[in-house]
Formats: C-alpha cells, sequence, structure tokens
DNA sequence: CAGTATCCCAAGCGATACTG
DNA sequence: CAGTATCGCTTGGGATACTG
C-alpha cells in the first residue's frame, strides 16, 4: 500500500483539526471545563475580541461541542452560560495531552494540572494497546489508515 | 482562588497550541510520525504550498520537534529527512486524543488507526488517576492552576 | 449582560516562478 | 531535490461602538 495515496483530508486529525484547531478554541474548552461559562466572563479572562469570541462560540455549538444554557438563579438575573456537551467532554484527552506536553517542555513548574474529581490526584493519559501492553512511548506507536481511509482519485 | 485572575496566556495548552495550533502543523507531524519524511513527499501528499511547508518546518526545527537530517543511502542521491526528537514523539498522545475523537464523532469508520508496533493492537490513551483510579470519562476530570500559574497584573 | 455591527490590519495561505 | 522569492488573496483577529 502506498501511503502516500491516502487523502490527507480526511484524517480524523485534519477533521478534528478543522474544528479545534484555531488559535482561540482549545482556550475556550479549557476555560468552560474549569467553569468559566458566561460570555463576558471568557471575554475578559481570555483576552480575545468580542466578536471573535462570538464566532468561535456559535461554531462550537453548531459543532455540538458546547450548548447554550439559559441560568436562572433565584435573586439573580437570568443569564446564559455555555457548557460542554457529552462530545465536549471527550475533548478532554486532547487539552490533557498539550498539558501533558507543555509542562514537560515548555514551562519549567506546571501551569495548570488535571485532578479527579473524586480524590484530587493528578491524572494522566496512559496509552494502552488493547492486547494489554502498558506503552512506555518512545517509537512504539504507529499511525496508520483505517478501514474508513479514502484515496486520491488519481490518473 | 479567583480563577478569573489566572493568566490564560501561560497556560501550557496556550503555549502548546503556539506550537502546534495551526492548520498543518500536526498534519505534518502525522505524516512525519508515519514515514513521509522529504519534503517533496510532505509537499506532494499534504498539499500544503510550499513556501508554508517550508516556514513549518523551520518552525518544528526551531523548536526542537523535528529534527532535520541529510541522509546518504548507497545508490541513490544524498537527500534531507526530518524526523522526530524526542520530545516531538511525545507529542503523539495528542494525535492519538484527536484521532479518537474525529473517528468516534466525525466518521462512521475510522481513517487512521493507532497501533502498537510490537503487536499491532490498536493503541488508546486511558486517562488515569495516579491514586491508581481509572476514569471513564464523565466529568470526572478537572482543569486546576498548578504551581506555575500567574496572576495577572490588576490594580 | 450578551451579544452584533463595522472597520481595518496583519498573518496565513496558495500559486507560481526561480535557484543551488 | 529541497528549498527561496514574490505576489496577491482571504481569513482571523483587534478595537470600538452600538443594541435588546
Amino acid at each position: 500500500m502506498n501511503w502516500a495515496d491516502l487523502d490527507s483530508g480526511h484524517c480524523s486529525i485534519a477533521r478534528a483539526a478543522d474544528i479545534v484547531g484555531d488559535r482561540w478554541t482549545l482556550l475556550i474548552l479549557r476555560d468552560v471545563s474549569r467553569g468559566i461559562r458566561r460570555f463576558d466572563e471568557l471575554s475578559a479572562h481570555l483576552g480575545i475580541a468580542r466578536n471573535i469570541l462570538s464566532a468561535r462560540l456559535g461554531a462550537l455549538v453548531a459543532n455540538g461541542v458546547l450548548e447554550r444554557m439559559p441560568y436562572a438563579e433565584e435573586g439573580r438575573r437570568p443569564h446564559q452560560e455555555y457548557v460542554m456537551t457529552p462530545r465536549g467532554a471527550e475533548l478532554l484527552p486532547v487539552l490533557l495531552a498539550l498539558i501533558a506536553w507543555g509542562d514537560r517542555h515548555l514551562s519549567e513548574e506546571p501551569p495548570v494540572r488535571a485532578v479527579h474529581n473524586g480524590c484530587g490526584h493528578e491524572v494522566r493519559l496512559v496509552p494502552t494497546c488493547t492486547a494489554g501492553h502498558a506503552l512506555t512511548g518512545g517509537g512504539e506507536v504507529q499511525i496508520v489508515p483505517g478501514p474508513g481511509a479514502r484515496r486520491v482519485d488519481r490518473e
């Protein structure tokens, strides 16, 4: 099989990157997942322009990653919040992987940590082979085409 | 502690996204990790403009993610290859996480798979708490500031 | 409070031509 | 083969003002 014939654009990485692969989206998801959920809070914390934030939130809602919900707590004015959908919550490993790499290679001390809600201990991503082997992480993994791979049309 | 006071820009996610968070870089790393390592091969497979590819490769080398190596196999003209550094190899979990999410939510059938070199079985990322709890993945993880977090200067 | 509406700039990108 | 050099377009993004 010729690797070079596999359509690069239909790869899951490419598709996922189309949704979360811009300068702000991952940071929005980080903030939402940590409890910053209102438009003005996000705007202030991220330092993002309001129109851009609006566009990003709209796209994330359209892609089913976030959901926009009206909140009405008693004694306060009602307001909107953006919350993770299940699909959005499943993006967490992406954030964890970036945190792990950034902590290890770009900082002396970790600026953020990921912790288990229950016990408060740190959470790591352990690459595990379905045959049960734990992978230590040095060139043991290879990315190969799956059943959904497409070939590029060529003559 | 006031979450909103933590400097969003010094987060590891933000720093990592500065390096890998553009439209092409993750795809370049995917290709390099799968054995597409020469300039023209990458250019052809990705469909990226040559000047952009040049810029991206240069940045990745500058950031210590890739290394540029001259290759001289006998019988063939010598050429250049880009190979993963150890630092680059540690980005693999990011790719795995994106693949997992994209496969699950953006495709019917997985266009790419990650497999263990030794046994050929699929590799998954299992979020694991250092206390030993395996996490099933529904809202059990929280992102919190670490020791290296900085506060924003405000009056 | 939660956005839209404008305006403008800069970066990213694609296409193409050229070079050691 | 492995890039660099230009050019021009298009998008992302910042700043600001405005609205229900």
